[in-house]
RNA sequence: CUUCCCGUAGUUCAAUGGAUAGAACGACUCCCUUCUAAGGAGUAGAUCGAGGUCCGAUUCCUCGCGGGAAGACCA
């Protein structure tokens, strides 16, 4: 719709300004608007009021039916009227037809409409979630997949071919520490006593010596668990407990160049029940990877690169250690090989560089999704990728997103103060349930919905709002479905379904022929869907999509509650039963877009 | 201490330099003999402060106040 105004503007000025034309916010401000008269007034040194005034005489005059019959023929009268309004808007009322052409595009469209090319031959790589064996999946993780995944799919709409990868730290302190803990509880005899700090019981007390190591035959979950508790023992004693510390860096040296045996062991089974687990969070989140990378396949490329890299002068040593001056360019310095002799996590990031460029070639943008904490981090690592791969360190883009807080502070896997991701979603899940419990459904449709539904919610809420803020975790209120949120979108999808098996049960045949005479705020919400995702697209920011689609939903929910939609009686049903299926249409294209599935029922 | 990010209704979030600053929750009124009330209609309620640029500032600049993050061996 805007297109079309634009080239109409076009075709009327001649001056090369920006023609700023968008969806009006209440319909006394027209359709769309333009504000082309205040930049062209200021070319001109005259009023913005009377330049918009002359405009709107002139677009009256060819396009609109007061005197378009005059020169040319009806298919270029898309106005209603057009005015001029103070300060100097031009204000755009388009005839209903115009938003009613839109219909059949979209039930012809179906899972396509909306879709544009403006990144067409673009290539992008987004390394997103990036969880670590040995650690809990939490709901940081869940926030980067969230994010990443749904830029994923708005590059995808917008024509560009995505590159998904997942990077996992399978290796580094973490890795030591958990060990160290799972040493504690299988081996009390090396056991350290917290000075000061809290203490930590792995799995049920070991008593008489028998420790709660998970059996091959026990379930993931009380693995995973285990592999948890074991993680902030480790990081609590590697805090307080200065021998501990030392021990869990002699753990970390061991597991680097594989020496001890038990502890190769232990490794290789945390390892495989981690990623196991990863894999199930993946498929419920509903994402796919087209490649994995674990942090232990870059170390050595890193390191050689980086130790290639001190010789020619972009690191330096200073106190044992490798590290690069990040105050030369307004940074901070940071450590990429540890006076130990150890590659940080700076090196990996090198590693990684040079693995990402060798997976596919014709990279055009290359994206990191992580939590805003590590911004200067990036800004470092970057910085020296730069004198490494130029030409990659330039297609590097960092995003970072908020945080997830609780009203007990920030959240950290390393003091224990942290929900998991599953917990999260087994929490809404029972809400989900509660919530549908009385309906008349099938075992089968409840357990759709309570996977669609709480999935939905979760990615909803963050989602929502703009990339980089916090996210204030209220359990209370992310459960509530009223309002601003996933379920909402999703009621009123299924709502509209019903409709439709209501038309089909009357037969009430969606046609049309004959259609209204006006035109609802559904129509002319409908016809934004696609201008939505291109400006997505170009800021790369999902939350335009949720606000549009609560906007939607919210349109047709009050169309919903004021017009009888199927009524054999009525000439305009069958339309109305259209305007219902291309609603449905565009919510469910929405909501893909974010990465939510609409149930069939709730 | 330094650098970066942020400050909008009671609360949680929106607003390509544009009009009367949008929603949602909460509060207060109403609406199920009508297609799923997880819904709809309505009322009250906000741009941290002071300057500056601009025809026009929530948006850009400076200062102040308040909050968050990062700052050499975990990331």
């Amino acid at each position: 719709m805007t297109e079309k105004i634009l080239k109409i503007l076009k075709s009327i000025i001649k001056e090369n300004v920006d023609m700023g034309v968008s969806a009006s916010e209440k319909l006394g401000f027209g359709h769309y608007s333009s504000n082309v008269a205040f930049k062209l007034a200021k070319i001109q040194g005259r009023s913005p009021l009377k330049v918009a005034n002359e405009l709107a005489e002139k677009i009256n005059d060819s396009y609109s039916p007061i005197r378009a019959n005059r020169r040319m023929g009806d298919s270029e009268v898309i106005f209603e009227k057009v005015e001029a309004a103070v300060p100097g808007f031009i204000n755009f009322w388009l005839k209903p037809e115009e938003f009613q052409k839109e219909l059949p595009v979209i039930l012809k469209n179906k899972d396509k409409y909306g879709k544009n090319n403006n990144l067409k031959g673009q290539k992008i790589l987004v390394d997103y979630t990036d969880p670590n064996p040995f650690k809990e999946f939490h709901i940081g993780h869940l926030m980067s997949n969230a994010i990443g995944e749904s830029l994923c799919r708005i590059f995808e709409w917008n024509g560009a071919k995505v590159v998904r990868v997942c990077y996992q730290g399978d290796v580094g302190l973490h890795v030591a520490k958990t060990i160290w803990g799972i040493l504690q509880d299988i081996n009390p005899v090396r056991s350290r006593p917290a000075e000061g700090g809290a203490t930590v019981t792995l799995g049920r007390p070991a008593s008489n010596g028998v420790n709660s190591f998970p059996k091959d035959s026990a379930k993931l979950s009380e693995k995973i668990a285990y592999i948890g508790r074991a993680y902030v023992l480790g990081s609590q004693r590697y805090e307080d407990n200065k021998c501990a510390a030392e021990e869990i860096k002699d753990i970390n040296k061991k597991v680097f160049d594989g020496s001890d045996k038990d502890i190769n062991n232990l490794y290789k089974k945390g390892k495989k029940w981690s990623l196991e687990h990863f894999d199930e969070v993946y498929e419920k989140l509903g994402t796919k990877f087209d490649h994995f990378i674990l942090e232990s396949s870059v170390i050595s490329d890193g390191e050689k690169i980086v130790r290639e890299f001190l010789k020619k002068g972009i690191f330096e040593e200073s106190e044992g250690a490798v590290i690069f001056k990040g105050e030369k360019y307004g940074l901070h310095t940071r450590v990429f090989i540890s006076s130990q002799g150890l590659p940080t996590y700076e090196t990996k990031d090198i590693g990684l560089a040079k693995k990402k460029m060798g997976l596919e070639k014709g990279l055009t943008s290359s994206l990191v999704v992580t939590a805003n904490e590590q911004n200067a981090y990036f800004q470092v690592v970057f910085k020296a990728l730069k004198f490494i791969f130029p030409e990659y360190a330039k297609i590097s883009k960092h995003i970072g997103h908020g945080m997830m807080r609780f009203a007990s502070g920030k959240m950290s896997s390393r003091s224990g103060n942290i929900i998991t991701a599953e917990s999260l979603m087994e929490e809404i899940e029972k809400l989900v349930e509660a919530k549908i419990a009385e309906q008349k459904l099938t075992e089968k449709e409840k357990k759709e919905i309570k996977d669609v539904v709480s999935i939905g919610a979760i990615k909803y809420s963050i989602l929502r709002q703009a990339i980089g803020g916090d996210i204030i975790f209220d359990f209370e209120k992310s459960i509530s479905f009223e309002g601003d949120s996933g379920p909402y979108l999703q009621y009123a999808y299924t709502r509209a379904k019903s409709i439709l098996e209501k038309a089909k049960a009357e037969k009430v045949k969606p046609l049309l022929k004959v259609m209204t005479s006006d035109v609802s705020e559904v129509e002319t919400m409908l016809c934004r869907f696609s201008e939505i995702v291109e400006r997505s697209g170009k800021e790369q920011a999902p939350h335009y999509i949720a606000t549009y689609l609560i906007e939607l939903a919210r349109v047709f929910n009050a169309y919903y509650a004021k017009v009888k939609i199927v009524d054999v009686k009525d000439k305009y049903s069958p339309y109305k039963v259209v305007l219902t299926s291309a609603f449905m249409q565009v919510m469910k294209n929405g909501l893909e877009i974010l990465g939510i599935k609409v149930p069939e029922r709730m």
